[in-house]
DNA sequence: CCAATAGTGTCTTTGAGACAGTATACC
DNA sequence: GGTATACTGTCTCAAAGACACTATTGG
């Protein structure tokens, strides 16, 4: 056997994007920000927004980008994370495409700019994109599907639910972020018990809120803490 | 504002690639397989084994195919699974790289097979590799970090420490492998309560194994479950 | 007998589920 | 007063931590 060098395959051509799962909660549904597309393949049909990365930029900062360029909110008031790759070879028929898929979460954020850029954009509930016959295009039916997984996760295991608030915020209005996510009631009590007193999750602000009706709630800010441990577990088994 | 098609930037040349954080335990020791890198960039440096993705291959199956050519073993015996894709540019100083990063865990692996590919590869004890002055190549000593994070964790809330095991096993081995892992011994009882008691993560087979000294233990097969709920958590506090 | 490893039982503490009851607003 | 929402307290149960104790091998 000769001393060749390291066995590389070749340096197929290849194209790498970022795709966006933009979530927010907007009247009281978990929505996804979708765009239309104007052009072949799948014009028409709605997707998730993305791009091809630029060259001197990172993931991250693509993932930004983009962010920016869809929503026009600067991501310093956005989660964002990036969730996987996707890369199956005729996900894309244009060629072979590799696409890093990113979560981002936002308080009830603005209808999409029309500004930067004139496809159509708009809110769909996760709910619709999923379930009915609203074709997307490429795989992400499967990226989409697995974000709305990811976060589900995520409000198990980190204190990220707070991000779908808006500061400052309630511990009901953080409860219903879990109950319109995860999609059943929980315990008010429980719920309270749980993240008032988990160190660093919420930071009380002092002040109150009053609505048309009822006791003046408590505000608070989000705390510094990213982990949720124990963490606070959907119970699969019961109601 | 003109109704421009969808703004994606340019398709820059890029490449991608797949990087393998294989682990096994030898020796009682965490491990993970090290390449020598004969050509530059980073020539004589060790580094994460990898290559270029081939042009009909998915992601998993190019990870697939290079864990069979470093380690001369057939995926269906391993645990492979996507970590996550790095792509800073300047991570690879030819260009823009983006990898994405998997990991591989199996029961004592056989010494790396220098058959098919002349570049020396060896085990190498994953404390050494991130402490010590041995420098990784390109960014490979952040993907390491973030891959010993990545299977400390799936060790809490997955079942997969059972894929460090040669079937059958006992539960003395199966705790060895958290011991050594994340790094602090276990309560020899309330673990064997946890993972017996654990619906789908053990499966007996009804043997005994006996050893030079002591009780014979019973032997194990890995049940078919994959989450661990409720978790089995590290407590960070005390010892 | 002893040494060594495997396995059981039990007391205590922590935290979650269930849910009654109290507090503070507006009408 | 009544309704609506916010919050507290408490009982119970599940599961983890601590650790004593028994079981089964070989020497």
């Amino acid at each position: 056997m000769s001393a060749t060098r390291r066995t590389i395959g070749h340096k197929e051509p290849m194209s790498v994007t970022v795709d966006l799962v933009i979530f927010t909660i907007r009247d009281d549904v978990l929505q996804v920000l979708l765009v239309e597309r104007g052009n072949e393949p799948f014009a028409g049909c709605w997707a998730l927004p993305g791009g091809y990365m630029r060259s001197n930029e990172t993931l991250d900062g693509a993932a930004r980008r983009e962010l920016y360029e869809e929503t026009g909110v600067d991501v310093g008031r956005l989660h964002l994370e990036q969730l996987r790759a996707y890369g199956d070879p005729g996900r894309d028929p244009r060629g072979r495409v590799v696409t890093v898929a990113y979560l981002a979460l936002g308080p009830d954020l603005p209808a999409p700019v029309a500004g930067t850029d004139a496809r159509s954009a708009r809110w769909t509930a996760v709910a619709s994109a999923l379930d009915s016959g609203m074709e997307l295009a490429f795989d992400h039916a499967v990226i989409l599907a697995d974000a709305l997984e990811g976060a589900r996760r995520r409000l198990e295991y980190t204190t990220v639910a707070a991000a779908f608030c808006v500061e400052p915020f309630t511990v009901s209005e953080l409860r219903r972020v879990y109950e319109i996510i995860w999609g059943f009631p929980l315990d008010p009590s429980n719920f309270r018990r749980k993240v008032t007193r988990t160190e660093g999750f919420l930071e009380a602000t002092g002040e109150r809120r009053m609505l048309e009706s009822g006791r003046p709630a408590a505000l608070y800010r989000r705390g510094g803490a990213e982990a949720l441990v124990p963490p606070l577990l959907r119970h699969f088994s019961d109601g």
